[in-house]
DNA sequence: TGTACTTAAGTTTTT
DNA sequence: CTTAAGTACA
């Protein structure tokens, strides 16, 4: 026991310990938050408080989960199987096939993925004849689920207007869709089990007295749902135990709440709320830079980190004339480093939109520096895989109209849009699934011969599902569909081929998991309900639901010691020894959208505050003057973010010969550093503000790129600093027209972008 | 049915 | 610029 305690400090140590009350853990970035997380589910055990089986661990990411489960594993001399520990789809399917007939789903219902769900959604809209202009799917995709995350059906949507009404009526008939294949989506997951339990009573009891003790990962990231889920499970004296940082809550787009852990505080009566801020990742001025932005919040619970193992080196800024010589910049840092000794998989390129990797990406290339972006494509929505995976549901569940229009012509057999479409409206007039109507034979002539020959297929496929092994049966859809044969004859197919080849492999893997009960479908003794179906049915419904609930990894090839580039989203949770933020302009980072949304710059704010708590030791932010964006050249100035950094933590970079002249500070580098003029300092600090040391910086002007961007008849130049009366300070980014009429679009930095007449707008050189 | 061209749009993402 | 999705045509 004290082996598990002593070496925490004295807030982790609280929280490990207390007693059996619901708790809520502000756990700063890099303040081992993980760590107390599993060591207080393994004080718990040791203690002999709770038993594994009364443990309900949930996180929002398959990969917190597994690192959760091996740090449990090393902690504890038990196995780890009793406990819950998962993420809340996953563990609401656990849930949900245990449950099947209380949760009136059929035992192998599918779990259609977002990709999945778009696609039905299309169907059912055209099938509706829905104006695609007036709805398109990927709204009534969002307005679903959106619904649906609020924890609403379509009858409890309120509906104001014509338009609402229209898409609540839609969202009534995707889900009796649904409803009619077996398959549910992600949010039907969720919504499905805290259903299932509201009106089971037995069932609900069962499953509060079983789990003890609750405890959330990342709780700033719930959704209403999920909250409501939470505290469905509680109950009156259920003890939860929520850790999260709502300084780092950036998952508002996609319906978290951070309001929930005020709502937890309130609807749980929590005392004390414990703060962990001391820090073991970053150095103190990294920390200092962090907590100085963060500081810039109102919506804010408050904690400041803190870290006793000293300042280290200054934040490194540099501010590069365009997106080219930023990426040289960052080429040539990355370089350096490396030649220091740091691995360049110990160095993450962080950027706030994927479309900004290309360029860097294209530098770091013909540097030759080995690189990983995340964010690709991944292994179980590559598109060979998913028509692969359709065969296979199509053998556990036949109604799945989704797969069935998937693959009935892929490889392609003959089967025309024509004859689709009469299987589709033969099934709208209430004559059942695809796969029905098409065996009653409703398509004739040629293509009717060949709906015959696929629907022989899919029955192959269904016997042989019963007694094949799984990668068999993977190994059968290869030969019987042609998918094989296919993508042999596909001159750009290799790749392909060998990912069907791995698929196999992977379900052979995934067989030998699930019989070592690693998966967490093989349900324990405890439950209420067995399963039922052959072992071989409950197999494939393993399998499948654990090729939609876990995509597979979004990194490329791993192994080798590459530097890796990602988005600041992607980047959270992560840790590495030198961090580059790049892009840190107005419009790009803050993004130009946020600014339209209530609260946007806050959650942006917080999104800065998340890269830069990645870094241990070096630290380095970048921004253009100008960058390639659409096509088409923009004008950017820097992010207010790096203002709001204390001068006196950065140094800024100017190479060398970058050196060209000491005169008024210019342009086109959106600021090279001096963007105020306001003797020197840097504007934030005011005061003695160090800024770039004049001496050995001189604030440089690059000449050639100011030449060229100085169109003759106008006052100004494109890319030049200015100053109006009433919005302050913005930077030249257009211009339209000539002589009286001609107009100038100028970016401000509080103002956001606007168009002037230049006749009367009072512009001065700023 | 498949290929070639046009057109529009372009934050962030897990399950 | 780049990509995806839609349209026109052989």
């Amino acid at each position: 026991m004290s082996r598990l305690v002593s070496s925490l400090n004295p807030q982790q140590h609280q929280a490990v310990t207390l007693p059996r009350e619901s708790a809520l853990i502000l756990a700063g970035a890099g303040s081992g938050k993980t760590r107390v997380l599993t060591t207080r589910i393994a004080y718990l055990v040791e203690s002999g408080q709770v038993s594994p089986g009364g443990i309900l661990a949930v996180t929002f990411t398959n990969k917190a989960a597994r690192e959760m489960l091996t740090r449990l594993s090393a902690m504890l001399p038990i196995n780890t199987r009793g406990m819950w520990v998962g993420t809340f789809h996953g563990l609401c399917n656990r849930l949900l096939r245990t449950h099947f007939r209380d949760a009136d789903l059929p035992q192998l219902f599918q779990i259609l993925d977002s990709g999945d769900q778009q696609s039905l959604i299309k169907r059912l809209a055209k099938a509706q004849g829905l104006d695609e202009e007036k709805y398109p799917p990927r709204q009534l995709q969002n307005f679903i689920n959106n619904a649906k995350e609020a924890g609403l059906r379509a009858n409890a949507v309120e509906a104001g207007d014509e338009f609402t009404r229209r898409m609540m009526q839609f969202y009534a008939d995707y889900d009796a869709q649904c409803n009619r294949e077996g398959v549910v989506d992600f949010a039907e997951l969720m919504l499905r089990t805290f259903e299932t339990l509201a009106r089971n009573l037995n069932l609900l009891q069962h499953y509060q007295n079983r789990f003890r003790f609750i405890l959330v990962d990342e709780f700033q990231d719930t959704n209403k749902l999920q909250y409501k889920w939470i505290k469905l499970l509680a109950g009156t004296n259920g003890c939860v135990f929520a850790v999260g940082d709502d300084d780092q809550s950036i998952y508002r787009f996609r319906g978290a709440e951070v309001g929930n852990m005020n709502e937890f505080v309130r609807d749980f009566g929590i005392r004390e709320v414990i703060k962990l801020e001391q820090n073991y990742r970053s150095q103190g001025n990294i920390l200092d830079a962090a907590n100085a932005i963060i500081a810039q919040n109102k919506a804010r619970l408050g904690k400041n980190l803190w870290t006793d193992e000293g300042k280290g080196e200054p934040l490194r800024i540099y501010a590069a004339a365009n997106d080219n010589e930023e990426a040289a910049f960052i080429v040539d840092e990355v370089r350096q480093l490396h030649r220091e000794g740091m691995a360049l998989s110990d160095m993450a390129l962080l950027y706030r939109s994927n479309a900004q990797s290309r360029v860097l990406e294209h530098s770091l290339f013909r540097a030759k520096i080995a690189y990983k972006v995340y964010g690709g494509l991944r292994f179980f929505e590559r598109q060979e895989i998913k028509h692969a995976m359709a065969y296979l549901r199509l053998a556990a569940n036949p109604d799945d109209d989704t797969a069935f229009s998937r693959v009935v012509n892929f490889p392609p057999r003959g089967i025309g849009a024509r004859s689709i479409e009469q299987l589709q409206e033969a099934s709208e007039q209430g004559m059942g699934s695809l796969m029905h109507v098409a065996k009653n034979g409703v398509v004739g002539g040629r293509s009717g011969s060949s709906i015959a020959q696929f629907i022989a297929i899919i029955e192959g496929l269904r016997k042989s599902a019963e007694t094949l092994r799984l990668s068999e049966l993977i190994e059968e859809i290869l030969e019987r569909s042609n998918l094989r044969q296919f993508y042999a004859a596909e001159k750009d197919g290799q790749d392909r081929l060998e990912n069907l080849n791995e698929l196999i492999n992977a379900a052979a893997l995934f067989a030998d998991d699930y019989e070592h009960g690693l998966e967490p479908a093989g349900e324990s003794q405890a439950d209420v309900e067995q399963l039922e179906g052959t072992p071989e049915q409950q197999l494939l419904a393993a399998f499948l639901s654990h090729a939609s609930l876990e995509a597979g990894e979004r990194e490329a090839a791993a192994g080798q010691d590459a530097l890796q580039l990602m988005t600041i989203h992607s980047a959270k949770g992560l840790e590495f020894s030198g961090v580059f933020i790049s892009g840190l302009e107005e419009g790009l980072f803050p993004h130009d959208n946020s600014m339209l949304e209530d609260g946007g710059i806050e959650e942006e704010r917080r999104l800065m505050y998340v890269a830069i708590t990645r870094a241990r030791k070096r630290l380095y932010l970048s921004y253009a003057g100008s960058r390639m964006l659409h096509g088409q050249p923009r004008y950017g100035i820097v992010s207010r973010f790096v203002e709001e950094i204390p001068p006196a933590l950065c140094k800024w970079i100017v190479l060398p010969e970058k050196q060209f002249d000491t005169g008024r500070q210019s342009a086109f580098g959106g600021g090279w550093g001096n963007r105020n003029n306001n003797g020197g300092g840097w504007s934030s600090g005011g005061g003695r503000a160090p800024g770039p040391d004049k001496d050995r910086y001189p604030t440089p002007v690059k000449r050639e790129s100011f030449e060229k961007a100085r169109p003759d008849e106008h006052p100004f130049a494109i890319g030049q600093n200015v100053r109006h009366a009433k919005f302050g300070e913005g930077v030249v980014i257009n211009f339209e027209g000539r002589g009286l009429d001609a107009r100038i679009q100028v970016r401000f930095a509080s103002d956001g972008t606007k168009w002037l007449a230049l006749q009367y707008a009072k512009l001065t050189p700023a």
